[in-house]
RNA sequence: GGGGCGUUCGUCUAGCGGCCCAGGACACCGCCCUCUCAAGGCGGAGAUCAGGGGUUCAAAUCCCCUACGCCCUACCA
């Protein structure tokens, strides 16, 4: 189907997926929802050293997290496979002798090290490393004879220029003579990314190659291979990049990088995808949070933004604390179960799902992520019967008046049977006039006889979830142990 | 050293020649609401649009130069 949309995420299993990989996956993701084209993930799976197992897997985990979908690739297979390059290794083979009979690579027989940065600086020009690409066909032989291990080096045109036209930077080109003879075939059989890159594009007819910025440089390399082979080049787009907050490259040591992070910490997928969109990508002057079918809608390229962003966690957290306040109860009820599964202490397991739809709607506007929960919640399973007393005592009020708003609550709960919170404010708020005590003192004495703690969701709607019984029983606990301290 | 890309409030961004002595959002500060904490509402502070030259009646927007940042310059992707 000429001109159909088909673009491709193709992680590398080194390490686990971060939010850069993540973000470049969502872009396509989009760009392919958005024209209604395929989504391909490949697995470029070509360097055996730096290889990590798992890799992938997480990888994987983490698009299915957020809901990205994908066309082809690993688990659904498809007409273009196999998705794993460590798979194609004839492929590559063959194209690589096909451009070594043309001409346009070469065996090369140096040994080289890696040259560290200050070889670079001092190097003259680009291509001044190798000399192979002049050897005769007698030296060749000889060397061959004598050797069994040779890579296979691209032969860069040493004049004219290569351009791309980006569809997010516009033309870019270069000049043909600053670009060295790079390696295409390494010695253990395996390609290196440019070749690999450009072969599997054509073979699965991407579109559309959009990929981080660090690449840009090597477009060239690539459009070069493409001639070469005589192959249709795709459109170019390449993404800004997400840096740390010291603007240096995005990395382990900016803290949480790794999608899964994210996960286990109790973001929402959907404030996951919202916040990443946003990072070289806007709708408009003012529209931040959006619907993920908004997204898609609007999402071109020409809204893309050139500069690299700054990863701000304050930000992602803020807009995780809003998708939570716009589920419904019930929805965050839902999503809060697995992190309480993990976090509580196993004797307050299994929670009753009844309960915590009830416990959701207080605790909603107070979280920002789903795993403060566990930390929050523990006065509606048990008493904290542990709590310094003394904390009863609030400002302005002596332990006789303490004790004395104590009791008279005390009283006033265990004659009601009516639990509604407004009920329960009415009268309480009565008696605390009587006592002579502001809505903030009283209150403030009650909060800490029902939950141990200073700070909680408003009152009296707690009172109302906890129940009677075990509400009545806190007061008649914080009653004795308070007395008993004086 | 060479090559490339980028540069609007601390941060994410809007802006594609006049609507901008620059708009929105996060964070920050203040006020309101209020039983605590939040959430919410209102308001404030914060950008000589990296700097300098042009072009134009008019420039954040177009052109040139400089500075700075980043990326590439690996038998890594």
């Amino acid at each position: 189907m000429p001109g159909e949309v088909r673009v491709r995420f193709a992680p590398s299993p080194t390490g686990l997926p971060h939010i850069g990989n993540i973000r470049t996956a969502l872009f396509n993701w989009l760009f392919a929802r958005h024209h209604g084209g395929k989504f391909i993930v490949r697995v470029e799976d070509t360097d055996q050293v730096r290889l990590v197992p798992g890799s992938i897997e997480a990888m994987l985990e983490g698009l299915r997290w957020l809901n990205i979908d994908w066309n082809e690739g690993p688990e659904v297979g498809g007409p273009y496979g196999p998705y794993f390059q460590s798979e194609r290794l004839d492929v590559y083979q063959n194209l690589a002798d096909r451009l070594v009979s043309q001409g346009n690579a070469y065996h090369c027989y140096c040994v080289q090290e890696r040259p560290d940065q200050a070889t670079r600086d001092r190097r003259a020009s680009a291509s001044a490393d190798c000399k192979c690409r002049h050897l005769t066909q007698e030296q060749i032989s000889k060397l061959k004879a004598g050797q069994d291990s040779k890579v296979i080096r691209f032969a860069m045109p040493e004049e004219g220029v290569t351009k791309v036209n980006d569809l997010i930077r516009g033309e870019v080109e270069w000049r043909n003579e600053t670009l060295n003879d790079f390696i295409i075939m390494k010695s253990d059989g395996f390609p290196t990314y440019h070749l690999a890159v450009v072969a599997d594009d054509n073979l699965m007819e991407i579109s559309h190659v959009m990929r981080a910025e660090e690449w840009l440089p090597s477009t060239p390399r690539h459009l070069q291979i493409i001639e070469a082979l005589g192959y249709e080049p795709p459109k170019f787009a390449h993404l800004p990049m997400i840096m740390g907050p010291d603007r240096a490259k995005l990395s382990k040591r900016h803290g949480a990088t790794a999608i899964g992070e994210y996960q286990d910490e109790g973001y929402l997928p959907e404030a996951m995808c919202n916040f990443m969109v946003l990072l070289g990508w806007s709708l408009d002057d003012k529209t931040e949070i959006m619907s993920i079918q908004t997204i898609i809608d609007n999402f071109t390229l020409d809204r893309v933004t050139k500069s690299a962003a700054i990863f701000d966690q304050e930000k992602l957290l803020w807009m995780n604390g809003m998708y939570i306040r716009e589920m419904t109860p019930d929805q965050l009820a839902g999503r809060m179960m697995p992190f309480l599964e993990r976090d509580l202490p196993k004797d307050l397991l299994p929670v009753d799902e009844e309960y915590l739809r009830r416990i959701a709607p207080l605790l909603q506007e107070r979280i920002k992520r789903l795993d403060e929960v566990a930390k929050q919640i523990d006065y509606f399973f048990r008493a904290d019967e542990e709590f310094d007393t003394e904390t009863l005592v609030q400002k302005g009020m002596d332990r006789d008046t303490t004790l004395s708003a104590l009791k008279a609550a005390l009283e006033d709960l265990n004659a009601t049977d009516d639990f509604h919170h407004e009920k329960l404010e009415e009268m309480l708020n009565v008696t605390g006039e009587r006592l002579s005590l502001s809505r903030r003192q009283f209150f403030g004495v009650l909060r800490v006889a029902a939950t141990g703690r200073a700070v909680s969701p408003p009152l009296f709607e707690m009172m109302e979830v906890i129940g009677k019984d075990r509400t009545v029983s806190r007061f008649k606990n914080a009653v004795e142990r308070f007395s008993a301290a004086g």
